[in-house]
DNA sequence: CTGAGATCCTGTCTGC
DNA sequence: TGCAGACAGGATCTCA
């Protein structure tokens, strides 16, 4: 579910947490993706939050000597609850508590996963990840040298968590639609000025999705419940069938690796 | 090494 | 209404 900008916007909403002492945690339900790892209860408690982070679309909480890591999956996200609130909702994996709030861990399909390592940087899922959209590391140049020794399609290659990260089915569709390249594309066929194009819309589509707090996708809410979380206009996806917002040609929807893929013929070359 | 396809799981929507 | 089947924002694993 979570793309970078979902991810970024729950980020931003627990970074309150940072400076603060994490009481507990406790696990309802350890059968996610992988099971939780069983440090997590022991080793997380009364403990002090020095930092909060995004890497890629994992959250990591940062203790002194440990790291918790945080995977949302497809459909996971988190909520920021009154300690004295007992809600509860189906699906609630796992809660932070805190002194007057928790944070809790919802996942109906369980694809996301938490896990709590000394060495974040080194944890497997951690250390092979490609370059962040956002950063200076990801440019024309490096996106070239990707494409031209890869073999994939062009939605393909920028959804290769091992080579950009971030990217996933619904920013992939919208970013090419804005560079005007056609999802199919051969990546080893690229040009260098078409890398330039995919780079500058790939950062204009995930800076702009962060700054409306992410996707209107009815699977997504922020952390702390802000409303004003639901504003992103999709230009392509899911909108196969409706007309380009450029030239009136209908979106189609081809599959690309079994996921759904949207695009204008007419536009996107 | 690369890449295609299956797979984990639950909820929701569509069409008969 | 009921029910089967398709589909959903991810990404690892297996196998050719």
């Amino acid at each position: 579910m979570p793309e970078l900008p979902e991810v970024e916007t729950t980020v931003r909403a627990i970074k309150k947490f940072q400076n603060k002492i994490l009481r507990e945690v406790i696990i309802h339900n350890k059968n996610l993706r992988w099971e939780v790892d069983k440090e997590v209860q022991l080793a997380t408690k009364n403990k002090l939050i020095k930092d909060i982070k995004r890497r890629a679309k994992y959250i990591l909480i940062h203790f002194e000597d440990s790291s918790l890591m945080m995977h949302l999956g497809m459909s996971g996200k988190l909520r920021i609850q009154n300690i004295k609130n007992n809600f509860f909702m189906k699906h609630d994996h796992a809660e932070l508590i805190f002194s007057n709030e928790k944070i809790i861990f919802n996942d109906p399909r369980r694809f996301g996963s938490i896990h709590l390592t000394k060495d974040f940087q080194e944890h497997k899922l951690i250390k092979y990840l490609g370059v962040e959209p956002l950063s200076r590391s990801f440019n024309k140049k490096y996106l070239f040298k990707i494409c031209k020794n890869s073999s994939l399609d062009i939605k393909k290659l920028i959804m290769d968590q091992k080579k950009i990260v971030g990217v996933g089915n619904i920013y992939a569709s919208e970013s090419l639609y804005l560079a005007k390249i056609n999802p199919k594309r051969s990546a080893s066929k690229i040009s260098i000025n078409e890398c330039n194009e995919i780079v500058k819309s790939i950062k204009k589509v995930l800076k702009y999705a962060i700054k409306m707090g992410g996707t209107t996708l009815k699977d997504f809410y922020s952390a702390d419940g802000n409303e004003g979380y639901f504003n992103l206009e999709l230009n392509v996806y899911g909108r196969n069938n409706q007309v380009c917002k450029i030239c009136d040609t209908k979106i189609k929807k081809v599959n690309i690796g079994q996921r759904a893929t949207f695009f204008c013929e007419n536009c996107q070359s």
